[in-house]
DNA sequence: GATTGTGAATAAGTTCACAGCC
DNA sequence: GGCTGTGAACTTATTCACAATC
């Protein structure tokens, strides 16, 4: 129907999913582990086996039974699905001690996610350089975004700045944002935020500390 | 039926959004705001109104038709929720690069949740102060989370400690964990542990900026 | 005999629609 | 008239159950 071949879309869950199965199946294949069951991987990822099934399914990618997945093939069909295309570009903006954290995490981490760009608002960062970031100033955002074809930004700015960072990077061609403040963003349609609300989930955690019951994340 | 008063049980999900209410009213008390309707909270937390509606009936709280919310009221209600008991100590172990960041975002954001405890396995962090935060090393860990009686850990070492890192601090006597490692960790029935895979976030939004239809998270 | 792929069933989460209230 | 509270409908996500396969 549309290019993506016609694999049913999947929802952000499978995408998530499936994201971990790669980093896992990355690992078996660096270990030399050829085969993989459904149940081996849903061990491994937390998952049950039938779920990692339906996701698989949800690829378009075919297992045998019996024998089981072929490590190599899926983890290449998968990274196929998850980046297709050449290397993209991301910034990170707001580089304070979390965002400093973060762009050290991330190098390298992915090599076909690169953080060529950091901006923040205090010129004392500006020209800082933290593995290929370097640090611009946020008046710079438009022409670095540009230049660098930059569609996906990291967002560690302080609460106050979030909106109108979020809005700028948005103006300037940004596609999707990882939020990691503590605002819920307004964006307009078309734009994927996912929001790592770090503050929440520690009061989570503390909250299911006191309930006897578990739950899953 | 349970001590919990007998309010249905809520969802990790719903106890999530509770968390982001909270956080506005208090905002929204400090500044003198005073009443508030489901659309306008739904607004700022980027939910719709009879999510939010559906939400306050699960803690039992009732507003009044046409005049809404009280803000301070129910602000005090979901604290009462989140956080009915004194202060819970949480420890955060692995004082890497992001774990540094954490016990510096962590500090003071909520009153009642302390980090008095930090745990390292390098000899040199040992003895280091981040706020409240004194870093041991790791051999004590049973020890000092017994002597702070601490509840809640948050994990930030490298992938290869964490299975290991949890189990200790399970058998310690955390009841929950948040979890910052690749890793999905096995723990025993009751205990709840909260996945921040920021790598996987990443790739998620770096996913979805190549997408041409939205999603939320 | 163990495993995959999947229709059907179930569970969880959310929205619709509207009665009741101020 | 505009809001809350909520049964019912709906949608999304997951699991069950089993036929097909190796």
């Amino acid at each position: 129907m549309n290019k993506e071949k016609r694999r049913s879309v999947l929802s952000a869950k499978a995408i998530g999913r499936l994201c971990i199965y790669r980093r896992i199946l990355e690992e078996w294949e660096g270990s030399g582990k050829t085969r993989a069951f459904s149940h081996e991987l849903a061990g491994a990822a937390g998952q049950t086996a039938v779920l990692v099934r339906r996701d698989l399914m949800g690829i378009g990618y075919a297992g045998s039974p019996n024998r089981g997945y072929d490590v190599g093939a899926l983890q290449h069909a998968i990274g196929d699905l998850l980046d297709r295309h050449e290397t993209q570009n991301v910034a990170l903006v707001g580089v304070g001690n979390l965002g400093k954290a973060l762009l050290d995490y991330f190098q390298g981490l992915r090599p076909n996610l690169r953080i060529p760009a950091a901006f923040d608002s205090d010129p004392e960062k500006v020209g800082g350089e933290v593995g290929d970031a370097r640090t611009h100033h946020v008046d710079d955002l438009a022409r670095v975004i540009e230049e660098f074809s930059i569609g996906v930004a990291v967002l560690t700015v302080p609460s106050e700045a979030a909106q109108e960072t979020a809005d700028r990077l948005i103006a300037a061609g940004v596609r999707s944002l990882l939020n990691f403040t503590r605002v819920r963003l307004r964006t307009p349609p078309g734009i994927y935020v996912e929001n790592v609300d770090i503050s929440m989930s520690l009061e989570k955690v503390a909250y299911f500390a006191r309930r006897r019951d578990a739950g899953a994340a």
